[in-house]
DNA sequence: GAAAGACATGGATAGGAGTGAATGTCGATG
DNA sequence: CATCGACATTCACTCCTATCCATGTCTTTC
């Protein structure tokens, strides 16, 4: 369930995408947060950000679940739920071929998460080193 | 397919800072991603992400409790307490002078962080452009 | 049509996380 | 020494989340 904003089942994505003010540049504005934290979350779980690289490294980008089940110690319906938690968030697209589900990183999201550190670090090495 | 344990642990990671492959390049092994994900953990709630970008964007990188109060609508201990996991994620060092407590990002985590995303997006690019 | 395989969903439970009120600690000041 | 101000800690509460078991849906195959 989304907690406060109305909306869709899924994240709306504008919000999180927009946000690409490097941390260090200037404070994050509330809503920028509250844009990228969904994206965040997803990805702070060790299973998912697993799953989320596997996926990313995979031929192509993309991995059906059956690819993906064979790395881990959970349960089927525990990785289905993490997939579907990165999908939530709009980190991994969706797609069913005949019996398999594959997911596809959304290069977007990506973009968007790297965007957050990118001058993040060489910002504070100046605060740091001079 | 798959193994028991996806790839090599080649970089020793004390705090998992010295995590740094990105996702996209190979899958993060399990090591790295227990190493990251409390940094992960740490900066995905909204409070914890915008109380780093205010110590990053202050002035010299730092700013004491007192700067980051006025910001939120959090009780003093609330904020506290984030400043404390945000402390023991390793992204910030605490510093006390005289009164006032300081605290400082840390340049080696950011650039751990940032490091994950740093080709994420534009391999994702390709896998979707292919 | 029946059976099997690939994923998803629902229910249930144990552990974790965010929050504030009250309290404690430490330095500065009179 | 007494007091005040800046932060931290403890406690208690509520909400969220990771996990598994059982079951459901859909597709392929026999």
């Amino acid at each position: 369930m989304p907690k406060s904003s109305a909306g869709p089942d899924l994240l709306p994505l504008t919000d999180g995408l927009a946000c690409c003010v490097p941390l260090a540049r200037e404070p994050i504005s509330v809503e920028q947060a509250n844009g990228v934290v969904p994206m965040l979350k997803a990805i702070a779980e060790p299973a998912r950000l697993r799953l989320l690289s596997l996926v990313l490294s995979h031929e192509g980008g993309e991995a059906c679940v059956c690819d993906l089940l064979p790395y881990f110690d959970l349960s089927q319906p525990t990785i289905s739920h993490h997939l579907k938690v990165l999908h939530e968030a709009g980190l991994v697209d969706r797609e069913k071929r005949g019996t398999w589900v594959y997911y596809i990183a959304r290069p977007d999201a990506m973009a968007a998460l790297g965007s957050l550190f990118t001058a993040a670090g060489s910002r504070a090495f100046e605060g740091a080193g001079a």
